[in-house]
DNA sequence: AATATCCGTATTTTT
DNA sequence: TACGGATATT
């Protein structure tokens, strides 16, 4: 431990070895948060706290682990896995099982993502009638995202719509009455949502007596990554304190990129105050990167007109650059990157250490044709729908049932696979088995079994199999994997009967299986499947590809503390960063500003950031196939000058100088029509 | 009441 | 492009 405390920075070790109150440590990109993070919780073991009385909040379930083998490897104890590690969410589940019941809470609780409820949202919307009159009204996906704004915002119903959903002011009672039934029906059926961890969580922390045994459990709470928290999961952590555990947490205003899940750099600004006799410890010093990538970086942020009080330095010293590659278009794009990637290879740097970052899921998807065809192997991280496809949550929907006969909307989900089921005669069938009967009588499993609901002709033979497969996997000595191939004998050929492209569908049921193989019974697997889906192609791939060397293709919100030799940023045109989806308020602007911070500050050694002047157009277009963008507004001129720029020519399809001149004449063409209509 | 078919549209980021 | 919604058909 000794020796562990000399390797680090005097900045570091205070923050390793602060004693007494609250610590704020205020780490820049790069600066060895995660180290610090890690050798604190060896500190605090090797200083005789019990691993679990100590609690570790990360972003993602990743995070926890790979810090929590870094205190392993420090303190040579494998007792440091045992400390409670994990996102709020998952920590919230698992408190909430253990000590749920005070809040009428039954442990066999369901857990629901986004995409289960937007569906509740949709149900009831329906029953209510809002969808069917002749005035247009919020679709599901909307008055989800307006509850969960709402309610992790700690904002009035009013001030939301008028800040953030302006077109729905209208609607707002409506939207109230629907709120009101979702959180009913959530309540009746034993549900809860993400935001219900944390409200229930809150709940628990703050009340009578249970407050203070859950409070009691932890002499330390340590929080990764607060400029990303929001205000809900400040008062939990407020709430958790008082039970008189030392909070220690880290973050960085620069990096701060979760606005829209209603996070706020206010729980850092404010924490001195919150928690007061708060030490704070800055971390300026980074280790990651060379300084001309740094320079770059500090150039990008700098323009930012909010306050980021720091400035990263570091020693490692290089003469290279980051490049700017401005290049044709978006398969030129592709076609450098897969240059550039073996080329580094070639040099020694394994693809394992080399990534290509972007904006949003897609915009990788030339890229990724482009390395199949290449066979350059690649694991993609972030925007894996996997778990959103319509014939997953059926499986999943099964499991749900079982775990919780009172889940609705997965009963509502199943009946529908049925022949000849549609929803007036699922809601029928639902009724008749009293899924929506508070407290006592008989599990509509049992009625399911005994009594089977009048169902159409067509569906008799789908409903027997259905009764059987259910009625088989109730036994819970079964293992996940075991129930979910005994549903399939009744999914299978719904599936093939339901959806196109059947075979692609059952093999991803394959891998579901797969993935359940590793997990023990029913209701972890749910939970684990809700709070830390497989995050990418490799979770589900399986082992073969991981000993493969491979390209990392990531998200930039996806590729938060992760760190690479080499790092592409592609699409830096305007548009896509900034996301056109993001441009409407400033603050909303800045964010994206912060995310190309934080794409570009992940490169140690080397850094591309590529520019494709010309895109295809999406949608038809007769004469013009194509439109030319701009270069991102975060790379002004004067930013610009910490890159080298680069041009390429390199399309053999379109041999002419052209694209250069005909992007200054389109630019000024924009700007002339902008001038027609923004007066 | 369910299903087939067609059309329009909106399209991020994640626990 | 894929999905949701509306309309037409069984």
């Amino acid at each position: 431990m000794f020796e562990t405390l000399e390797a680090l920075n005097p900045d570091q070790r205070e923050a390793v070895t602060h004693e007494g109150g609250p610590l704020l440590i205020v780490a820049g990109a790069g600066s060895g948060k995660t180290t610090t993070l890690a050798c604190r919780v060896a500190w605090l073991v090797d200083r005789g706290v019990s691993p679990p009385r100590i609690l570790l909040l990360t972003f993602t379930r990743r995070a926890a682990r790979e810090m929590l083998m870094r205190a392993e490897q420090l303190t040579g104890l494998s007792s440091a896995g045992r400390v409670w590690g994990g996102t709020f969410h998952a920590t919230a589940n698992r408190l909430l099982r253990l000590y749920g019941r005070g809040l009428g809470l039954p442990p066999s609780f369901t857990v629901m993502d986004l995409a289960d409820a937007e569906d509740v949202m949709n149900l009831i919307r329906g029953e209510l009638g809002y969808g069917a009159g002749e005035r247009r009204f919020p679709r599901k996906e909307t008055l989800a995202s307006i509850y969960s704004r709402t309610v992790n915002a700690q904002a009035r119903l009013g001030e939301v719509l008028e800040a953030e959903f302006p077109w729905c002011t209208d609607e707002h009672d409506a939207i109230r009455t629907i709120f009101k039934a979702y959180t009913q029906r959530k309540r009746e059926q034993h549900v809860l949502d993400y935001d219900d961890l944390l409200l229930f969580w809150r709940a628990l922390a703050t009340a009578r007596g249970a407050g203070d045994t859950v409070a009691g459990l932890f002499d330390h709470i340590l929080v990764d990554e607060y400029q990303d928290t929001n205000a809900l999961q400040a008062d939990v952590l407020e709430a958790m304190g008082r039970g008189g555990a030392q909070v220690t947490v880290v973050g960085d205003d620069a990096q701060a990129i979760y606005g829209f899940r209603s996070a706020t750099v206010r729980n850092i600004l404010e924490f001195p105050e919150r928690f007061p006799g708060t030490r704070i410890v800055r971390l300026e010093r980074n280790y990651r990167s060379t300084q001309p990538i740094l320079d770059a970086s500090n150039a990008v942020i700098s323009l930012s007109p909010q306050r980021h009080e720091k400035t990263l330095w570091t020693d490692r010293a290089s003469g290279v650059r980051p490049a700017l590659l401005t290049c044709i278009d978006e398969l030129d794009q592709a076609d450098l990157v897969c240059k550039l990637l073996l080329e580094h290879r070639e040099r020694g740097t394994p693809l394992k250490e080399q990534a290509v970052l972007f904006r949003t899921g897609h915009h990788s998807d030339l890229l990724e044709v482009e390395l199949a065809h290449r066979n350059i192997p690649f694991v993609k991280y972030g925007g894996l729908k996997f778990l959103e496809a319509a014939h997953v949550k059926d499986v999943l929907a099964m499991l749900r049932i079982l775990e919780n006969p009172r889940d609705e909307v997965s009963w509502f989900r199943v009946l529908l696979l049925l022949e000849d089921v549609g929803p007036a005669t699922a809601h029928g069938m639902i009724e008749r088995l009293g899924v929506r009967g508070a407290g006592g009588g008989d599990s509509p499993l049992r009625r399911l079994a005994d009594e089977p609901p009048p169902a159409p002709p067509q569906a008799a033979p789908g409903l027997d199999e259905l009764r059987a497969a259910l009625a088989d996997c109730m036994d819970d000595r079964l293992k996940v994997s075991v129930q979910i191939a005994r549903l399939r004998r009744f999914l299978d050929p719904a599936i093939r009967r339901r959806y196109e492209a059947g075979e692609a569908r059952l093999r991803d049921l394959d891998q579901l299986e797969r993935l359940a193989t590793a997990h023990g019974s029913r209701s972890a697997f749910l939970a684990e499947l809700t709070l830390d889906p497989p995050s990418s192609t490799s979770d589900l791939a399986g082992p073969p590809l991981l000993d493969e060397d491979y390209v990392v293709l990531s998200t930039i919100h996806s590729a938060k503390g992760g760190e690479w030799d080499v790092v592409h940023v592609i699409h830096a045109a305007d548009g896509m960063i900034p996301s056109d989806m993001a441009t409407g308020d400033e603050d909303r602007i800045e964010e994206e500003r912060r995310l190309l911070y934080v794409a570009l500050t992940r490169a140690r050694d080397a850094l591309y950031v590529h520019f494709p002047q010309r895109y295809h157009r999406r949608l038809r277009g007769q004469d013009d196939p194509h439109h030319y963008a701009q270069i991102t507004r975060f790379l002004p001129p004067d930013v610009r000058a910490s890159f080298e720029e680069r041009t390429t020519m390199s399309g053999q399809d379109d041999p002419a100088p052209r694209p250069l001149a005909a992007a200054t004449s389109a630019q000024d063409v924009d700007a002339f029509l902008r001038g027609l209509w923004d007066s």
